[in-house]
DNA sequence: GTCTATATCGCGATAGAC
DNA sequence: GTCTATCGCGATATAGAC
């Protein structure tokens, strides 16, 4: 705790983040101050300027970049049976959902403290993820291999269970993760009828 | 506008709690303040303060009449065939919870800003609804009318799925109330391999 | 890039008049 | 019960030194 000034420019952004992302998915974006965000990396408010406009810049920034990962990790195959993709799905959306429970939380529950331009560029990225679920579920129903009444809203009601998770997941706790997989991947069979 | 003095009691006090509640429930607890609520009500700042001690209180009394109306609200019948109980759990979840969106969203997404011991006493209501679906797939799963790997699991996943209804549903448009309880029934059926 | 200092603002809550 | 006025504080953001 010596040092007063200077500058640790390669480590202090990704600090900033980090600490950010934490403090708004734990306590939420309005009731989280720059003075905290600062206090965490360990400099004083003024210098996050340097790093990010404003506040709100700084979350979005957050939530866009956990957006952009998200559609980049995802990659469906179209020509695989379409159960094995759904299968795909289920298990890499809660492996992600799990590994980045700050950002998932973050992406849903801040929307609403998203500026209008912000928000629309977000929204379009979920939307964007949520058709790719869509898509197999609809390739299954025309292969006869699922009976989906409703491409779109059962892809949201999938999406919606499987985000869930993050909601009680405590690492440790009494299920480890290849299990909930297991569960939760039994659960989405049978809702599409196989 | 004429009147800016004297006692309108009989509504005031519902007025606030609904100001607020639409409120918090749009914009988060934290980046609410009370001048804005009193805006809204037509009263000064200070005069909500002859109805709540402060503001997490009236958090907390929205988020603790909500899950008491809840609780009151659903009936099981456990001499009913499982399945049917089933049924009746997931039409009423999903009508609840589109009658009261703004309390639904409210008491999930501000647990976090509740004071340790508020948050106990919503977190012992909430698990004791959560229960009563486990209860019912475990009666299912013993009758061997449901097919249930893990009934406390499959309670929390089935509630994500059916709770998140209000993150996309909007009035009016594509799909009506009763044909979306009827394709998350489809789902929930077969999720528990009915 | 980081510091200290500060401008400017709005917050939650209270006091006292009516 | 509601008003006006205010206390004390902490917020975001900026300016200028180093």
């Amino acid at each position: 705790m010596a040092r007063t000034q200077g500058s640790r420019a390669e480590i202090t952004g990704p600090l900033i983040r980090e600490a950010a992302l934490r403090l708004f998915a734990r306590h939420g974006y309005a009731a989280v101050s720059m003075r905290q965000i600062a206090r965490e990396v360990g400099v004083q408010a003024g210098a996050l300027y340097a790093y990010t406009p404003d506040k709100q810049a700084l979350l979005f920034d957050l939530m866009q970049s956990h957006m952009a990962r998200l559609l980049d990790s995802w990659r469906d195959d179209p020509a695989a049976p379409p159960l094995a993709r759904l299968e795909r799905f289920v298990r890499f959306h809660i492996a992600d959902s799990l590994d980045h429970s700050d950002a998932v939380f973050l992406s849903y529950m801040e929307l609403r403290n998203l500026t209008e331009e912000n928000y629309r560029q977000i929204s379009n990225m979920r939307r964007k993820y949520e058709s790719g679920l869509e898509l197999i579920l609809r390739d299954g129903q025309a292969s006869g291999a699922m009976q989906v009444e409703d491409s779109r809203l059962s892809a949201m009601a999938l999406i919606g269970m499987l985000t869930a998770v993050t909601n009680w997941y405590r690492a440790g706790g009494r299920l480890d993760r290849e299990r909930i997989g297991d569960v939760y991947w039994g659960l989405a069979k049978g809702s599409v009828g196989a």
